[in-house]
DNA sequence: CTCAAGTTGAACACCACTGTTCGACTTAAG
DNA sequence: CTTAAGTCGAACAGTGGTGTTCAACTTGAG
């Protein structure tokens, strides 16, 4: 299905992959990765990179849309619509939550880059996934009721994001990141 | 004791407090906020701006300096260090939120503007107000004490800044700000 | 009133980043 | 092997930020 009369080289399409590799690091590193340090990232001419990618702002779109795709796959993966909702939750904070923080800085800076409006929909299809996890929590009666639904989602990827700082600042173990999240999100989240 | 020969004119010194306050605002708005766009939001020239802070770098440092003493001084008048470590903690958020959530903004932009190691020590004297009200009720019994004291640091920093932003992109009230931050928190904290 | 302190815009050199073009070179595909 | 597709560095123009200098102007203090 992706025949679609492309017909690139292999080595171009190893080229396009590298790049949008090092894009997702770089940019979830620094916002303002300059397009040279990229390519270099890349191990690519700073020409190649523009020969698949015209503008800095295509680049970063590119990337986001591979983001949220892989992001989606992660998600779908922990199955959030089976089982009670705690244990489906755990599921997602054990398998997910170092691609839904590399998400979440990618759309901080989309947002800043890109304009937000433009950016309100394909965002919504990631976190919709965790929204109805936790409506789900919430008919079942074990998530609380007792405040805005987008608080909750806002705690959920705000403590994510935390984690994956402590981690990347190295006070945190990485394996400890997903236990950590949960004892500290089941409680915040719990109805009384 | 501020009248060590400095012997400013009284409109320069009305100048470097607008500087000051514009220079908070813009940092906070936009990281990337450029001189010209701090001189104009002050409602200066831009030479002025460099008469009395001579690079980007000097103002940055200057104006987390000015708020970090105002953090201090805003926590300390919501005395975290009397009466029961549960209602210490709910004075402090009530009173306190915003103002730490401008302090996290610039930490976060000058950790990657003047290098890491440079900020712990200023910012320790800010965190230090949270940690030992945390420890305090540690001892108490009413904080848990089955996580790192760090990662507890991290969750109310964390959630306070996901507040603030919701404010910010009106989808919380203020208002309501404090107490939501509070219905989260505690449970967050509390020790089984 | 006087004068030093302070402000201002214009102009400057400098630098980093963006995006483009070119011609020479390398590599995958048939 | 042949050739079209792809890569590469160098060099370019344009933009926007930083920090400086200067000479004219305004303002506060004594």
């Amino acid at each position: 299905m992706a025949t679609t009369e492309t017909r690139r080289r292999a080595d171009a399409e190893r080229n396009i992959a590298a790049i949008l590799d090092a894009a997702l690091v770089s940019f979830t590193e620094d916002p303002s990765a300059s397009m040279a340090a990229i390519a270099r990232a890349a191990g690519v001419g700073r020409v190649t990179l523009y020969a698949h990618f015209p503008s800095r702002e295509v680049l970063l779109e590119a990337v986001l849309d591979r983001a949220i795709a892989a992001a989606g796959e992660v998600i779908e993966k922990a199955t959030p619509g089976e089982g009670p909702a705690t244990d489906a939750l755990r599921r997602l904070l054990q398998s997910s939550w170092h691609e839904l923080d590399q998400h979440r800085k990618l759309f901080d800076l989309a947002q800043r880059e890109l304009g937000a409006t433009r950016l309100r929909q394909r965002h919504r299809e990631v976190v919709d996934h965790v929204e109805s996890l936790l409506v789900r929590g919430q008919q079942e009666g074990v998530f609380r009721s007792d405040l805005p639904m987008t608080w909750l989602v806002t705690t959920v990827y705000s403590l994510l994001h935390a984690a994956a700082e402590d981690v990347n600042a190295g006070s945190l173990a990485a394996e400890e990141a997903a236990g950590v999240l949960e004892a500290t999100l089941l409680p915040a989240l719990a109805s009384r």
